[in-house]
DNA sequence: GCCAACGTTGGC
DNA sequence: GCCAACGTTGGC
């Protein structure tokens, strides 16, 4: 079982819309990041537990669990001209970009922000790669006992 | 809107 | 392979 923590900016893709879809799943795309897209493709495994992450927003933080529902398959996106995310480099025959599905766990009682994330820095969270100075991947692995931490604050 | 930090691109 | 220019991320 790995952890991981996965951005997403909320008028974008919100753990509210993600609740909303009708089997509570959706597929993570538009991820085109080369570390991201591998960890995504190499080590993520269904059953994985995920934070929900909203970024760009007025109170970035954590707001809700997920689990990883799929095994990683090629982003369609990329292949679509119409989509934002469309890259032409991104051939089906041979996919640049990988996607996994997440299912929806539970909204979190309250945003755990990341300003409140920062208070332990210096402490029980110290290594956590989110807190890493100038981080700016959209998904990042999260050790356990930080997984458990940051879920002990809800 | 600003801007620091980082990733990508492409000329050489 | 170097590195300047450019684009993107994302907090504030």
């Amino acid at each position: 079982m790995n952890y991981w923590l996965m951005k997403s900016e909320p008028n974008e893709f919100s753990i509210d819309d993600l609740n909303t879809r009708p089997k509570k799943t959706e597929p993570w795309d538009g991820v085109r990041n080369y570390q991201a897209r591998n960890m995504m493709r190499d080590q993520m495994k269904v059953g994985d537990q995920a934070l929900f992450y909203h970024s760009a927003c007025a109170v970035p933080g954590v707001v809700g669990m997920m689990k990883i529902n799929s095994k990683p398959y090629a982003d369609f996106t990329a292949f679509d001209p119409e989509d934002a995310h469309y890259d032409p480099k991104s051939d089906p025959d041979n996919p640049r970009w990988f996607l996994v599905d997440v299912k929806f766990g539970r909204k979190l009682k309250r945003v755990i922000a990341l300003s409140e994330l920062r208070e332990y820095h210096e402490g029980p969270l110290e290594s956590l790669t989110l807190l890493r100075r100038g981080n700016r991947l959209s998904i990042m692995p999260v050790e356990k006992q930080h997984f458990d931490f940051i879920l002990g604050l809800e």
